[in-house]
DNA sequence: ATATAGTATACTTAAATAGTATAGATTAAT
DNA sequence: ATTAATCTATACTATTTAAGTATACTATAT
């Protein structure tokens, strides 16, 4: 039970990407300064992303991402679920068939039950709230200083 | 973000010998026979359970496998934390040095909550409770019949 | 004695993860 | 038109982790 390097790196790319919403294409240059993620690596995560339609392009100099709709109406569900490939705890609950005892069985009501309750959670959290808290971080940051 | 195959068996070999409590020693075989897992797979799982104390064994023939409490005081959270090695969905979490931005990331926040949220309802349950569940299954199947 | 069970250690295989490399397609700016 | 900045596509590689097997013990009830 370990997010993958992809879910996180993904998470915080969108939060950049957040923070610079509306202020025309991003470029991955950027991101990869700010984010310390390489660029290649970071192309690698926007793919899926792009696919799903929650970022666009553009294309040539001065082109590069953003987000395809407003940080309100992007949650951190669809982000997990996208990069981490599955929306489950455990392979049987896609699969019933690759166990035998799927319907009988006591602990995969627990990992049904446990995944429902994080897919909530992060269904209530949206990259607008993750770039308003990073904007108070920052705030906050700088009158310490 | 996907429970390991060790917390998965780990899981159901603890119900089993909850459902076997006061029985005396309950051996691999029969566990194995029960719940579809190799004997030497079972071994496996059982050394770090019983290094923490949760299960003891009685050697020789008519030996076996007993939990170490009763099962009301056994939690999902202490199979699950250990059998997965870790107590976080993310690294960062236990060494924050590995991150240069530990102390500024807005997501590690996130995977923090989400990680305390799923222990916590990890600990709410018992062996107790799932083998309790397990015998109400159980008769519920038999009535059908 | 002996067979039954757990113990210890090491090996093997396969899959997933995390990343890099190379070559190409678009297009704004000149 | 050319160029340089950017994204795109595909494929490769190395590392780690997961999952499971094998071999050789040790302890003990009968």
């Amino acid at each position: 039970m370990k997010l993958s390097t992809r879910s996180r790196y993904g998470a915080r790319l969108m939060v950049d990407l957040a923070l610079h919403y509306n202020q025309g294409p991003v470029q991955l240059s950027e991101i990869s300064k700010r984010q310390d993620i390489s660029v290649k690596y970071l192309e690698q995560i926007l793919i899926p992303l792009k696919k799903a339609g929650y970022v666009v392009t553009v294309r040539g100099p001065k082109g590069g991402y953003m987000l395809a709709d407003p940080p309100e109406e992007i949650t951190m569900a669809q982000i997990v679920e996208l990069l981490e490939g599955r929306r489950n705890l455990v392979a049987c609950m896609a699969n019933p068939e690759i166990c035998s005892r799927s319907d009988v069985c006591i602990t995969k009501n627990l990992w049904e039950e446990l995944t429902e309750m994080i897919y909530e959670k992060l269904e209530s959290i949206t990259l607008a709230d993750l770039a308003e808290k990073a904007r108070r971080k920052d705030e906050n940051r700088k009158e310490m200083e």
